[in-house]
DNA sequence: AATCCGGGGAC
DNA sequence: GTCCCAGGATT
């Protein structure tokens, strides 16, 4: 979970999914579903894919204990240089230093690093300094010492250098250069995408979604449940509607669209405004591709937060 | 080596 | 608005 994501933001979805999932054995037996619902909302959903297949391996190929050797520990899907190195130290007191963005910030600071930290050539010096530093023990506490330097003392903007306990050894500061190092991160020109979502509501307040409509968005609902939406230029209303009975077939033929307040969304590096519909109708569209559920209730399935967006804006009106 | 994948909290 | 996060997989 913490992969790319603050510990903030991992805190009550860790909470939740080990009150549901407490055991290697009850994650790896668990409905894939059930897994990505826990997820909804956090994001980078094949951490959640990753982690139930690493749990299957651990149970199938390692007596349902995470595996103490490194190479092994790298075969897990989704456990890469850094997540094996955390657990295998932590949870083994293995020998082996952490790289993440705070301690590549912390290195690059403390031995004045120009350029892109995460230019893999640097990146693996970074590691090689980490690794040179680790003699101290437990290996765990050390690494865990050196990343939380990063967040609270070293950030990324205005570092509290008078509290920090290496300062009279950094070289940035030394040089002057602790908000020119590290460089910051170069990245993608954003792009902007309008897309029309179609929320039915039936006389009792439920309304539909579907999986896997169109290759279009998968980007913005992560291969998860979504409402019938679709990529719009000129006339959203209009495009939604012809998308609508394209995908439903007739029985969208003659609906009342009624606009809702937009809403923002961005994915890595697009900006996209979701322009919600809503299409009040007396029964809802049946097939097999849909799911139906009260329109509060969308917790119970895996979802991507663009999808609840759209499901707010019904709900506040 | 480049690119992709989500989302939000801090500033 | 901008930045970046206890990264990893894929191409």
């Amino acid at each position: 979970m913490l992969q790319q994501t603050r510990i903030a933001a991992v805190l009550p979805y860790y909470d939740r999914f080990l009150a549901a999932l407490p055991t290697v054995h009850a994650l790896a037996a668990a409905p894939q579903e059930q897994v990505l619902s826990l997820w909804s909302g956090l994001g980078y959903y094949s951490r959640a894919r990753n982690l139930q297949r690493a749990a299957q391996e651990i149970v199938a190929n390692h007596k349902g204990k995470f595996p103490r050797d490194l190479e092994a520990a790298l075969a897990l899907p989704g456990i890469g240089r850094y997540t094996a190195a955390a657990v295998l130290s932590i949870a083994y007191d293995a020998p082996f230093a952490v790289l993440d963005g705070n301690v590549a910030r912390v290195l690059a600071r403390l031995f004045a690093v120009h350029g892109d930290l995460r230019e893999p050539a640097r990146w693996r010096r970074l590691g090689e300094a980490a690794q040179n530093l680790l003699a101290q023990s437990p290996a765990g506490d050390w690494n865990q010492a050196v990343m939380e330097l990063g967040e609270t003392v070293c950030t990324p903007q205005t570092p509290r250098c008078a509290t920090c306990p290496v300062s009279q050894f950094c070289r940035a500061r030394a040089l002057r250069l602790t908000n020119e190092i590290p460089a910051p991160r170069r990245k993608r020109a954003p792009v902007k995408i309008k897309i029309a979502a179609a929320i039915f509501r039936d006389p009792r307040g439920r309304t539909i979604l579907l999986r896997d409509p169109g290759a279009h968005d998968h980007v913005l609902f992560s291969r998860m449940w979504q409402f019938p939406a679709v990529e719009v230029r000129r006339d959203p209303a209009a495009e939604l509607a012809k998308h609508l009975q394209d995908e439903l077939g007739p029985v969208a033929a003659s609906l009342i669209l009624e606009p809702l307040r937009p809403a923002k969304h961005t994915v890595t590096f697009r900006n996209i405004t979701l322009l919600p519909y809503l299409a009040r109708v007396s029964r809802l569209p049946k097939s097999v591709r849909i799911r139906v559920l009260p329109l509060d209730r969308l917790h119970q399935l895996p979802v991507s937060s663009a999808t609840r967006k759209l499901a707010a804006s019904v709900l506040s009106q």
